[in-house]
DNA sequence: TAAATTTATTGACAATCGTCAATTGACTTT
DNA sequence: AAAGTCAATTGACGATTGTCAATAAATTTA
């Protein structure tokens, strides 16, 4: 199951047996049942995810409800970037949505890791640009579109994501309500 | 004034006169009019700027308008990073708002401080962290808050952009048009 | 300073959205 | 299979928003 991560930092990088080794005895994968949270609100994250396996809900108590921010799934990299670097109370809320398998990257070996091997602060680097780039690619498309366009893009780019989320979450996700939701579902289908 | 650069690196690493030196030669600092566009949709960038002073919008063409995605002020970077990074087309326009003086950076410089100077990469890592959280943070403001929140949010955080940045670039940023954020500052002061 | 241009505000109206409630549909559990 | 639970849809209505047009205010330019 590790290979899965290792793949994923081979396509950036070269490892050897070492650094391989010292990954596969220092991460643990672990499969974590549907709706699990992984971090809560004000906890602070001492470890971040990759996911291997399953699908990560990363969501915003706001009163009584939850607002989702993002989907994360198969070989992308689930954090609270924020608390997990400063080590300060999270304001994110993480959670399964699907019975999920994650390699397990604490606080300390991540830590280790850029310490042991100074290519891994290249690899860092390079994960961190990956995640930016999404991050500005999202707030593009609150900035320039409508809820039903980014519905819209979301059928052309991920149609296989739109049928394992609840449309309730996608609703919020999108940033409207899931009546909204559903209405703009009939709009697009009778057409 | 290459000077501010220098310190801002320097709250993050220690730097020696060696690459002192080296970004003093290698970095230059030049002051452009308001309304510079540093940067158009389609372009490669290939350089980034540290905001010494003055003040730099990114923004996406949509159809004929123009939508505001973040406003950069005094001691952040600016870039189109995935046109950076990737040195593909760009997909932001960016835009001086007013006299604006930056340092420069070019990809050449920055590829060369990674190669000479390790620690570079370091920096590099905590640089996207920092715009990574910041990005996040945006995104928030979107899915857990409706447009008159994150103005009275911007009011609380940043009165001083609000002076600085005309309406009608404050509403796309928003999310709104400029003739709703007008009745919504007209709804705030009302009260 | 006056004229011209740009920006911000306001009004009117139609379209869209949020809210609350009711209903339908789908899935679980016993 | 039936009951129960949760999710999605639909209807009604008020509030908010976008659009277009007109006006007012502010800024720039001659």
């Amino acid at each position: 199951m590790i290979d899965t991560l290792l793949k994923h930092f081979e396509h950036y990088i070269a490892l050897n047996s070492e650094e391989k080794d010292y990954i596969k005895a220092n991460i643990p994968v672990k499969t974590f049942n549907k709706n699990y949270l992984l971090l809560s609100e004000n906890e602070v994250s001492n470890e971040f995810y990759f996911v291997i396996n399953g699908l990560v809900r990363l969501y915003y108590n706001v009163g009584l409800e939850e607002k989702t921010a993002y989907f994360y799934t198969e070989n992308t990299f689930v954090s609270s970037y924020e608390s997990f670097t400063k080590q300060c109370k999270s304001k994110h809320n993480l959670e399964t949505l699907e019975e999920t398998t994650l390699a397990i990257i604490s606080f300390e070996v991540a830590y280790k890791l850029l310490e042991l091997f100074p290519k891994f602060e290249f690899l860092a680097r390079i994960m961190m640009e990956e995640e930016l780039i999404m991050c500005q690619d999202i707030i593009a498309s609150f900035v320039t579109s409508n809820a039903e366009n980014r519905y819209l893009n979301l059928m052309k780019r991920d149609k296989d994501l739109l049928q394992r989320i609840p449309q309730y979450h996608l609703a919020t996700f999108l940033g409207v309500t899931p009546e909204t939701l559903s209405r703009i579902r009939k709009r697009i289908t009778s057409r």
